[in-house]
DNA sequence: TTGGAAATTGCAAACGCTTTAAATTGATTG
DNA sequence: CAATCAATTTAAAGCGTTTGCAATTTCCAA
């Protein structure tokens, strides 16, 4: 039978003091004299005195809980991202003495009325909406009651105004685009999704712009696109690119899972990378780096977007920063071995 | 501006009956008149009634709270582990009307103090911790304090009695042997690590045990093994059986990770799989069906067993479950290509 | 000394809920 | 019609904090 936990009320009795004189003491209050906080700092370490989260929350009206609203896919997608971002979250949130709680989606149940109980319940003073889609009610409930939040992602028409973080995947495709260049490469192919994910669109821009950017009119992009993500749809599109009589010299995936596809589609097909063809992906999932011949790709660091979240969160939360708020977090390219100078003969 | 949270008074004004009446008619009590009960119940949807955790909390003495001792590892470590477990925690959690939580061990941070604070702050009503270690201290403050608590691991040699999930790498690596030894591998290798993590210990035992029961004399094990888990110290590890002058024909990485150098070492010298040389691993990490050829390795269904770990603790916390409560979960065979009949030419 | 300001400390209310014990209402019975 | 009982409702206390305001103590100048 583990002893209880201490409250103020047993501190005052032992000091002989009132529980006001001990919860200002506590907080280090000026008017409360020195030797008395001393007095009470003491004992409340010797009696190991820690305050009741419940009983503050109530009186403060925060609760000093930051929630994620968990997004739940299918096994394995992206599962990785889950990881590193809960764990970027509660690393920024605990410097801020603040807590990570984890709203979790049931299937089937709907993900507004999750929000609605996370926010009306008081549990949390401020959310963390990872993967935000186009028309997103979430957002829009939000909006309406005024309550803290950090989207990851960004919408591309946006109803209502929010804060987000997201990385920057147009800066990402372009500096891909003249890295390839500057390899020779002059026909680039893009495998790509065109479901409602709004990173595809900056990730497409990001090429486009490069590409006219460089005002070569002798460059050439190949687009090959799938309705949502799913292997076979993926190896198909794929193995369509592969198969054109005019190949690209260098072939992007949107994503890593798709350039891991482009990997393997490639090997069957007895094409050597990068001898024969250049493969860049994005997002740096660990398969990528054992992959042969080792996956040029990007990485968002999703961890350390996940520790600024946090910040910006908490100072949304204590009206230190002018909302809406956002901030664009710059990939950076990993270099590995399956890009390289575009094949001579063409 | 968003509208305030609704309170029971607000309802015990708007229907004319006192708060005590809400507060039951909400709850279901009997002793309320059907009639009210409906009343109360209309109004409430109405106007989107959500309770006050805190205040419900501070009466109660319950959160409604499981915390998850979160381990931070360096990046990328096992990393889909993390997301795996908080993502089966949340929805075995979710299903009985419990939140989780997520408790960060900042760096430098010691670990008993977040646990004392979780503990006794009342911000849980039980805790998740994951990769237990021998002579945790956590466990042995746990049971001190009789908190619910579920690890997820178990210990060679436990100082004090707590609960416990685990996955049963005897289980499995005997299997495994089976396997192997059926496919007429008569020279088995293991590439281990000698730290104190406990699961090595079990895994060991399922081969060893397994040969034994066996009762083939001319079956042999060699083992190689490296302190911490390291890629570097991996490699040599791998490298120094490889190049044994009688090498084993199957290998077996203690996990995944291993396994994978396994592969690429392989692959690097020119020795093909499962041609020349079968390989598992255990773990099932998504880099595993990518690395070619596909590795053979168990699923510890990381998902599933944080469901069950939830309805355990929740069974706990109510007091449902006789404690010590303990349970050993198979790993699945994930059959894929590195493994296969042993070479002819011995 | 004593009056009064300054420095300390304490009382009591409030946060929103649950629960015990008591009060009210209505129906039933002798 | 009074008395009894069951059904229904309510008042009030309490959970552990914080905080506005008031009370007490201390200190110093007059």
């Amino acid at each position: 039978m583990g002893n209880r936990a201490k409250t103020l009320k047993e501190l005052a009795e032992r000091l002989d003091v009132s529980i006001t004189t001990v919860s200002r003491a506590l907080a280090g209050h000026e008017q409360i004299a020195l030797k008395t906080r001393e007095r009470v700092a003491a004992a409340a370490r010797e009696l190991g005195y820690i305050p009741n989260r419940a009983a503050r929350q109530l009186v403060s009206g925060r609760s000093n809980f930051v929630g994620f609203l968990m997004p739940i896919r299918g096994p394995n997608f992206i599962d990785s991202y889950l990881g590193e971002f809960v764990t970027g979250l509660g690393e920024g949130l605990v410097s801020h003495g603040m807590d990570l709680f984890l709203a979790t989606v049931q299937q089937g149940q709907n993900e507004l009325d999750v929000l609605r109980h996370v926010v009306e319940s008081g549990r949390a003073d401020g959310v963390v909406i990872p993967r935000v889609a186009e028309d997103d009610p979430r957002l829009t409930y939000l909006a309406m009651h005024d309550f803290p939040a950090i989207a990851h992602g960004r919408l591309l028409n946006p109803s209502v105004a929010y804060n987000w973080l997201d990385s920057d995947g147009e800066a990402a495709f372009s500096e891909i685009f003249d890295l390839l260049y500057d390899q020779g490469h002059r026909h680039i192919g893009l495998v790509t999704i065109s479901d409602r994910m709004t990173f595809r669109h900056y990730r497409e821009a990001g090429l486009q712009n490069a590409i006219a950017r460089r005002g070569d009119r002798s460059v050439r992009l190949s687009v090959e696109g799938f309705p949502r993500f799913d292997r076979g749809a993926s190896v198909a599109a794929v193995n369509r690119m592969l198969a054109l009589p005019d190949r690209p010299t260098a072939m992007i995936g949107l994503f890593d899972e798709i350039a891991m596809t482009i990997l393997e589609e490639a090997a069957r097909a007895g094409i050597s990378v990068p001898r024969d063809l250049s493969v860049v992906g994005f997002d740096n999932i660990i398969a990528g780096a054992y992959a042969p011949p080792g996956l040029t790709t990007f990485d968002a660091n999703i961890r350390s977007s996940a520790r600024e979240i946090a910040n910006m969160l908490v100072d949304v939360i204590e009206g230190r920063a002018a909302t809406p708020i956002s901030r664009l977090v710059r990939p950076q390219l990993v270099l590995r071995a399956s890009h390289g100078p575009a094949p001579k003969g063409l």
